[in-house]
DNA sequence: GTAATATATCAGAAAAAATTGATATATCAA
DNA sequence: TTGATATATCAATTTTTTCTGATATATTAC
């Protein structure tokens, strides 16, 4: 099994950009693909400065990605993320040298 | 595959846990097994009562659970709770019926 | 007993994140 | 052109989180 040394801080930014609902329901409707700001909102009811402002943590931790088309954007997954954050969870459960500060990840676990 | 409805709330207070390098730091060294709040502490330099800051935040998240013996407090990772945190990002990077906003954990993908 | 140690908790300060309402920009429709 | 729509951004505020220093509690050592 590979192993890929990351960052703390790149770790961190996935989880805190995971860890508000609003962002959570985004995240679980692009599950499905690709949406444009205005069915989020409309799905979510949530004020549209509110929403962006969310959209654009997502987008900052790397967790989604944007297009332009006329007057709508378009936001989607991008999957290596979320497979990032899933490595990240599961070399946590995993062992260790005590001494080594640097987050290990241990690879892929499950296809 | 089981299915299993969880609550965004379980799942932001998890990710919120793990938002933060000195409480990843500490997830880390419990990696490897039982250690005492002392040790935590000369290891990772961290103020005592910042430290026990963010252990009761994790163990508010139920990541990890405490014991105490004497003088000494001993901090455990709870196992099933990041099997859960992993579970659920594995769940997110999957697709769901898109008018269902519980979040449905899709069951142990890997060993 | 007294002193030292390990840890938790608390109050206040500081820092960071989130919300709101307003405004700006671009695009499209009429 | 005028007006409406989709979205982003900004400033001000509010809320939440984190940090610090002090103090409290329990345990053990002397």
């Amino acid at each position: 099994m590979t192993s890929v040394r990351i960052d703390l801080s790149r770790s961190t930014s996935i989880f805190h950009a995971l860890s508000d609902e609003t962002r959570l329901a985004v995240v679980q409707m692009l599950g499905d693909g690709e949406r444009c700001v205005c069915d989020l909102q409309a799905a979510l009811d949530v004020a549209q400065s509110r929403l962006s402002f969310h959209l654009k943590v997502l987008k900052e931790a790397g967790l989604v990605s944007d297009r332009k088309d006329g007057r709508w954007s378009y936001y989607t997954l991008v999957p290596d993320a979320l497979t990032e954050a899933h490595d990240i969870v599961h070399t946590l459960a995993s062992p260790r040298s005590a001494e080594s500060h640097a987050l290990t990840v241990l690879g892929r676990c499950c296809g």
